[in-house]
RNA sequence: GCCCCGAUGGUGUAGUGGCCUAUCAUGCAGCCCUGUCGAGGCUGCGACCCGGGUUCAAAUCCCGGUCGGGGCGCCA
């Protein structure tokens, strides 16, 4: 749709360009290079949409204007208006064979609308390589760089897809406060905030309450919103605020959500494989332009690999690993089991005692010492923890028990405890970092990439 | 919280006590050329994180600070 600044996107006229020859458009967006200090001058322009050139001469527009384009500096916002026309072929190599015609802008009229400063404290088209850091604190500019754009139109299309799939399977989407009372979980460390003349927190998950939302009768209840934990971690996988991808639903087990959660993953990588490689080819061509390896989107099979706690711990110990029943998977050892199992995979069956309160338990299940198993399960791809989830309790009395055992007091809990006590569904649910898939599906090596403005230990700005 | 590493023009880098009035690329400014197209050619501009110390001499060595990177822990 046209809009007050333009009648057509760059992408529309790059691609319908055969059909608009002759006819003019007024488009608008970023120089990106401005060439020619004569008679003629090359504008390259791009907006959200695509990258075309501008061909102005002298002759055939206003002085005043011609000088004020050809001075502006990269990184300028300029309209102009003009005529298609079919762009004079690039000289080719003897041999070579030219390449498919392409459209441009005859320009005759048009505006410097904003002025960039020069020079950019990065350069959006630079061969030069960028620090992070620089990065983030110019994020603006460099979510110009199309890779950069392009993660973050894919991160948009896994959301859209994730939620289009869970709509699909009966879910509706919810939202539970991000002010909360008390240490909603334990586990982890929240961050403190002063709520009127109250001490609250920021949540660190939206557990609790999309439980009470199934209790309620919900059935099936997913919400995307922000977690905050004042961990201070400080690794290429960790944020202090990060977005989860929370499902839960009633009369599931754990086997029955990681079945939605196979099933979501598969239809989100099926979705971008058929419409989204122009995003991952952006991806792929910076990562050409940096000596790495393509990223393919790969649908993956289902089901996924189910290598329940126990066996994890006898591949980890086959593999040289020092690890006990009992002891945590950690990094190192996910290295060993993602060796054998490079993709996807499940980890379901973890030990009792290595879980949260609200995790369901089966009286007999136990492990190989004899320890009790629980119905929590962990979601990896690689060496890369994405998803934890289970089965809940939902006995009341053995929920008090379990908060009991961990140290919590039943007392601080009833605002959760009292929605079992008039009939509870069994339900099971999950959480899935958002900024880790993305990380699978873009190849990116740190969670900071790919999350707009990430907030890390040392980080609040911008 | 623990371990390791780093900080040089706007950006990314070279540099291992004197060869540094500091390299290269990119950028920026100007000129030339040009229907260019990763345009090209020429000229110029611009930097050693901060504070102490060692030394005849410090970008370089030492101490402290600040900021950053990697790994671990913990987790999504």
């Amino acid at each position: 749709m046209p809009t007050a600044y333009r009648s057509h996107t760059i992408g529309q006229v790059v691609e319908g360009g055969e059909s608009l020859i002759g006819e003019e458009v007024t488009i608008a967006g970023y120089a990106e290079t401005v060439r020619g200090r004569g008679a003629i001058c090359f504008l390259m322009l791009r907006d959200g949409t695509g990258q075309i050139q501008a061909f102005l001469k002298k002759d055939n527009l206003d002085a005043s204007l011609f000088d004020a384009i050809q001075s502006a500096t990269r990184e300028s916002t300029i309209r102009v208006t003009g005529n298609v026309a079919q762009k004079r072929a690039p000289k080719t190599a003897e041999g070579e064979s030219p390449p498919p015609p392409e459209f441009e802008v005859s320009v005759t009229s048009g505006e410097v609308l904003a002025e960039a400063s020069a020079p950019l404290p990065l350069g959006v088209t630079d061969e030069v390589n960028v620090g992070l850091d620089v990065r983030l604190d110019n994020r603006h500019l460099d979510l110009r760089r199309s890779h950069v754009n392009a993660m973050f139109q894919l991160r948009s299309k896994v959301l859209e897809y994730g939620r289009e799939h869970l709509i699909s399977e009966g879910f509706q989407e919810i939202n539970t406060p991000k002010i909360i009372a008390a240490a909603a979980e334990g586990g982890t460390n929240l961050f403190p905030m002063k709520y009127f003349e109250t001490d609250a927190y920021l949540s660190q998950s939206p557990q609790l309450y999309k439980q009470l939302a199934v209790l309620g009768g919900l059935e099936r209840v997913f919400e995307i919103g922000p977690a905050f934990r004042a961990e201070k971690h400080d690794t290429y996988r960790h944020l202090n605020e990060f977005v989860s991808f929370d499902i839960e639903g009633a009369w599931m087990d754990d086997e029955d959500v990681m079945g939605v959660q196979e099933r979501m993953i598969r239809h989100i990588w099926n979705e971008v494989a058929s419409n989204d490689l122009a995003l991952i080819d952006a991806i792929n061509e910076y990562r050409a332009s940096q000596g790495k390896e393509p990223v393919s989107v790969e649908v993956p099979s289902l089901p996924f690999p189910r290598i329940p706690y126990c066996e994890a711990i006898e591949i980890v110990k086959k593999g040289g690993g020092e690890i006990e029943w009992g002891d945590d998977i950690e990094s190192h050892h996910c290295d060993i089991i993602a060796s054998k199992y490079p993709g996807f995979h499940f980890i379901p069956r973890w030990p009792m005692s290595m879980k949260p309160f609200y995790i369901h338990h089966k009286e007999g299940e136990e492990g190989s010492d004899g320890g009790q198993l629980s119905r929590g399960f962990d979601l990896n791809f690689g060496r890369d923890e994405m998803t934890s989830g289970g089965a809940r309790e939902h006995r009341v009395e053995v929920l008090e028990q379990n908060l009991k055992d961990m140290g919590l007091d039943p007392a601080d809990f009833t605002f959760y405890t009292d929605g079992f006590r008039f009939g509870a569904p069994p339900h099971a649910g999950w959480g899935l970092g958002v900024a880790r898939l993305l990380m699978v599906l873009t190849g990116a090596g740190n969670v900071r990439e790919v999350v707009l403005f990430p907030r890390d230990r040392s980080r609040v700005t911008p």
